[in-house]
DNA sequence: TTACGTTATTCCTATGGGGGAATAACGATA
DNA sequence: TATCGTTATTCCCCCATAGGAATAACGTAA
């Protein structure tokens, strides 16, 4: 029982072997569904448009329905809103995720070594 | 509920903050264990002996106690042997390493996208 | 028709991590 | 003393990938 030994780990949700859903690309859905807009959600995550967008793609071309519906033009140029399929995963990636790791903050404690 | 979507995920156990003990370093001193040789160890797993004596080297240099033991010459040009906190190390990941993917299978039905 | 801010896409660079190769060090054995 | 197979370490190259920069495309508003 040592504090110095902790478990962590990753988590996402996968399709065929591919990771779709995981802790930075579902943070970027959330902070698209705030602010209407991949390049603030981008700014605000400190990551470039580019990558941003690399996620968004990344997701909705591994997917039969898009998380992410987009347009360019109009008023303020453009905007990105998070579908409800988009939402769903969020909801439950996040609620797993939590209990992750929740279990991994309480097996830690069992370590022995 | 879709049998397209998996939870995935990797599991470690760090020390202040560096990652010690992974599926793929427990994995070499199981086959260390078996095999007395870093060598033999690393050939079973397909990868160099420059990468499983940088793994090995990792792990004793972040602890306060060796988990491998290893001697150059003599009988055989050498060997190695796993401490018994490396085998400790090994019992406790690959028992909640079992138990995390267990709960990625269990919850993995539970996903409706 | 121009300005604007965003989405969408291409191109090119560089950088650092991985990995092979080479070599030293070592001690039992014969 | 020579051989052997392993541990231990350094050197160097390469290439895949991350990332910035540049640019096109678009539609509203004034």
């Amino acid at each position: 029982m040592s504090v110095k030994f902790k478990y962590n780990g990753t988590l996402w949700i996968e399709i065929e072997g591919e990771p779709v859903f995981g802790p930075g690309r579902v943070e970027l859905l959330e902070r698209i569904q705030q602010t209407g807009s991949i390049r603030q959600a981008a700014i605000q995550m400190g990551m470039s448009y580019r990558q941003a967008w690399q996620m968004v793609e990344h997701m909705n071309s591994h997917l039969s329905h898009p998380v992410v519906i987009s347009q360019r033009g109009g008023k303020g140029g453009g905007n990105a809103e998070v579908t409800q399929k988009g939402m769903d995963a969020i909801k439950q990636f996040k609620a797993f995720h939590l209990r992750f790791h929740q279990l991994l903050a309480e097996q830690s404690k069992d370590i022995s070594l």
